[in-house]
RNA sequence: CGGGAUGUAGCUCAGCUUGGCUAGAGCGCCUGGUUUGGGACCAGGAAGUCGCAGGUUCGAAUCCUGUCAUCCCGACCA
């Protein structure tokens, strides 16, 4: 960070609150509130405040460093884009209403606009343009800039916002092999990052589209307040979005139980969700079986899944190997079911049947019996259906076997602060995107991209790191690394903090000096909550034995120590701290 | 977009059920004084078109209708 004028908290803004906003619920949008980081402006638009902006350009300062040290050249595009290029990619549908877009006059015409969510048509447009043949290649292009996003549904105060920070990076290359030395490269960069800034971590697969094995993983924080699910399993380290989760388990038995009680017809009037029917029947969702009829590429098919469990779209898709799947209609359902929706069972239903895993696991189950107001107690696999196998389908859930054969899956909320994906040629085809090899041969670029969030990684930081009395920042992006403290307003005290802030600032210490005519009390309190990690307190009584008081933000006592050795302590603690950071970030 | 909640001073909120004089409190802010090592105390003061519009009424922060905004749950999320 470049050296400036000398910072007094008289001449800054930081409008800390000792009360909380009615408005926040979560502990990060609440902290960084009341430490008077951000303010908002309206629904997912949030000013950076000067200490939440220090803190954002901190972190940017090391994602930049680090993908520069991974080969990544940075510019800089337009958030202002033609919105013919999303049109080239498909991706104007795609988007949606998440694509901020407009039409506007200009000269004698009308032109449509858009405001980048993110770059892939930009970057890749560039590259078509000026890059052709395989010796300009790999290159690694990235930028850090503002993206907009009008989400549905703007919360979490900063963690979903509808205009970010993002470090977006693209990479080219001629060859796979090349491209999965990049991606290997940036999923380094990004441990370091993340490490280096003081966030936890944890790298998950996932879904990874057209390329399909490693070709895509997410950067989660784990945190309660998270949006993501994960599953993660300690003995193996297996980590997995929710929705791309194996489960690891195997194909049950499909043959009858032998003391199979003979199936029951129940009339089960007006009761067709699996809560309405667990109540009416007094049993649990495990018990059940769900029969889920789907449209897959236009054709009826039955999906059955445990009462309780989530069926995964992706999954059924893949295993009955069709590209459109969608719920199906209420009339198709009649027509399958002869019932309507509600009362669907796999018993004597008019279409194909796929089943998850756990289905003839489920003895005695309790199913639809393709009859309004009727269910079926008593179905068992082979006699009253029969399955040929059966598939993963479901989402996994907590207490699934790791699918690296050992140890259990558990669920775990996370903040998804990074993504590196490996694209493949999709916006390179679509986009024109062609190299010539040694033989002249004509191929489209094959590329991979590489996204933070570098506002998540504070509110991610904020909503992990605190305690009651407020925020706890890592040195490498504390809004200032030390607060420094004057009790009273006499001429001593003043005269021993402003020398010492002085020394500290000429040392390239970053440090901010609370020259408020307040009292002690809300001095501490205002620092506490902020988080500086290290506050220098320079007192009257203290100044009368020589001494002034070191503490830690993560200390429960300061430490004391004399004037003439301040500056010497201070500067070692910091130096220590900082390599007590550095030691976790890996190599 | 479906469901729920809330809009009164910079912040937290009371007042609304049962309409009635000049709309209140605490914190913060300004002035003066006393204090001074973990969100001080006393005295005085500034600050609000009660989200907005319409309606009912002699009279609306309060009742009715509409509308806007914000928050939460869900759907959605390259």
């Amino acid at each position: 960070m470049p050296q400036e004028a000398f910072v007094r908290w008289s001449k800054t803004l930081i409008p800390t609150m000792k009360e909380v906003p009615a408005d926040a619920e979560i502990p990060s949008h609440q902290l960084m509130l009341r430490a008077g980081l951000i303010r908002q402006l309206m629904a997912g638009s949030y000013s950076y405040l000067p200490l939440g902006w220090r803190a954002l350009r901190k972190a940017e300062a090391i994602v930049r460093e680090e993908i520069e040290a991974a080969g990544g050249i940075e510019i800089h595009m337009p958030a202002l884009q033609p919105i013919d290029l999303f049109e080239r990619t498909g991706r104007r549908e795609a988007f949606g209403n998440v694509l901020f877009q407009w039409e506007q006059r200009r000269g004698g015409g009308r032109v449509q606009f858009a405001l980048g969510p993110t770059h892939e048509e930009v970057v890749t447009d560039l590259v078509a343009k000026h890059i052709s043949s395989y010796r300009q290649l790999p290159i690694n292009l990235f930028q850090i800039q503002t993206k907009f996003r009008n989400e549905e549904r703007p919360r979490f105060g900063v963690l979903r916002t509808s205009e970010f920070l993002m470090k977006d990076a693209y990479s080219f290359h001629a060859t796979v092999e090349s491209l999965n030395e990049t991606y290997k490269a940036m999923y380094r960069a990004y441990c370091r990052i993340f490490a280096r800034c003081g966030v936890e971590y944890l790298p998950v697969e996932a879904e990874s589209g057209p390329i399909g094995g490693d070709a895509s993983h997410e950067f989660m924080c784990p945190a309660n307040n998270g949006e993501d699910r994960i599953v993660h399993c300690r003995k193996t380290g297996y980590a997995a979005n929710l929705e791309r989760a194996d489960t690891g388990r195997v194909q049950p038995s499909l043959e009858t139980s032998a003391d199979a009680k003979p199936i029951t017809k129940l009339h089960t009037p007006n009761v067709g969700s699996i809560e309405a029917v667990c109540k009416f029947l007094k049993c649990k969702p495990p018990r059940m079986i769900k029969t889920l009829i789907y449209s897959a590429d236009d054709k009826a098919v039955a999906v059955l899944i445990r009462g309780d469990h989530e069926a995964n779209e992706g999954k059924i898709r893949r295993a009955l190997g069709v590209t459109k799947l969608e719920m199906a209609t209420p009339e198709v359902i009649l027509q399958v079911t002869g019932a309507p929706v509600g009362f669907a069972g796999p018993v004597g239903i008019k279409c194909p049947i796929i089943a998850d895993h756990d289905i003839p696991l489920i003895f005695n189950a309790i199913t639809g019996a393709n009859e309004g107001d009727h269910h079926l107690t008593n179905v068992n696999v082979g006699r009253d259906y029969v399955l040929e196998k059966t598939f993963d389908l479901r989402n996994a859930a907590a207490g699934d076997p790791s699918p690296k054969g050992e140890g259990t899956l558990e669920l775990v909320h996370g903040i998804e602060i990074g993504h590196v994906f490996k694209l493949g040629t999709k916006y390179s085809v679509s986009l024109e995107a062609y190299f010539s090899d040694e033989k002249e041969q004509r191929h489209p670029i094959i590329m991979g991209c590489y996204g933070i969030g570098v506002n998540r990684i504070i509110a991610a930081l904020a909503e992990t790191k605190n305690d009651e009395n407020g925020l706890i920042w890592p040195l490498s992006v504390a809004p200032y690394e030390v607060v420094v403290i004057p009790l009273q307003e006499e001429a001593t005290v003043v005269d021993a903090a402003e020398s010492i802030y002085t020394q500290l600032q000429e040392a390239g210490v970053d440090v901010l000096l609370d020259d408020r005519a307040q009292r002690a009390g809300v001095k501490f309190k205002d620092a506490d909550l902020i988080g500086f990690p290290l506050r220098v307190v320079i007192g009257g009584k203290g100044l009368q034995e020589g001494l002034i008081e070191l503490k830690w933000r993560t200390a429960i006592e300061p430490i004391k120590v004399p004037v003439a050795e301040a500056m010497a302590t201070i500067m070692k603690q910091l130096a220590d701290r900082r390599a007590e950071e550095a030691a976790s970030v890996p190599s």
